[in-house]
DNA sequence: TGCACATCTGCAGAACTGTTCATATATCGA
DNA sequence: TCGATATATGAACAGTTCTGCAGATGTGCA
């Protein structure tokens, strides 16, 4: 695909090619990139974590977050663009819940990480 | 623990409760959100998936991803700083590692589901 | 010893991200 | 209908992030 790729040597160019051959193409890359960046900013990923066990309403996701209202109603915009939350409108209120499979057990990976790693450093625990 | 909890009215003060007794502490959640943030750099990404099949040098890296050399080393540099990848010298080359299970774990869940996406909605994949 | 090569590093500019503030929309109750 | 409440939105600003460049380090070979 590209025949100019000897601008540099490769070392072991075989693994190379064999790499390349299964690695996902550059759009899957791209979102799945995206997923991982929506859950790398700690609130949005508080945020998430509260949803696991239920919808939430927006006042109650900025108080567990400690996020204000309003970022707490742009983080949720931006989840919900990309399809990881949903909504629920009830008269004033709108209720978030957890919307995609896969973010779900990224989270759920990840939060049975800290708690295995907490309970085998219990010193790294804090108030 | 929060006696002015008041400032804002909650819809569902039980939930809220609940959710805030089984939510990881701060610093868990910044340590996991660090780490999803790595991976939420498709160049970073793209090159951790490369090194999942074993060590590989910089230019091979480089020549994966795209990236160049220094781009490369410097997406290295922030990996090693967080235990993501090690590295193995030999000669003038250095030769990196997916060293973290965590990650690793992460990664075939997300290349798994890229896969699985893959054959269910084969109109989006590209060349 | 000197040169070529592989990698690393600091810096600076560009692009992106997350928050706040101000304001808009929509619903409920009086 | 009016006011209070809940949420949504846009603009702007601060902080962060990524990349390229230039130069440094260190290794191998002649």
């Amino acid at each position: 695909m590209q025949p100019d790729a000897c601008n540099v040597r490769l070392v072991d160019p075989e693994r190379v090619a064999s790499v390349n051959a299964r690695m996902p193409g550059e759009e899957d890359i791209a979102d799945t990139a995206d997923v991982f960046g929506l859950l790398g900013d700690p609130r949005r990923l508080k945020l998430l974590v509260a949803l696991l066990d239920g919808e939430l309403c927006v006042c109650d996701l900025a108080a567990i977050t400690g996020l204000s209202e309003s970022a707490t109603s742009h983080a949720l915009r931006l989840l919900r663009a990309h399809r990881v939350v949903g909504v629920r409108r009830d008269g004033r209120n709108a209720f978030y819940r957890l919307d995609d499979a896969h973010v779900r057990m990224l989270l759920d990976l990840a939060v049975a990480h800290t708690e295995h790693t907490e309970a085998m450093h219990p010193e790294r625990s804090e108030a």
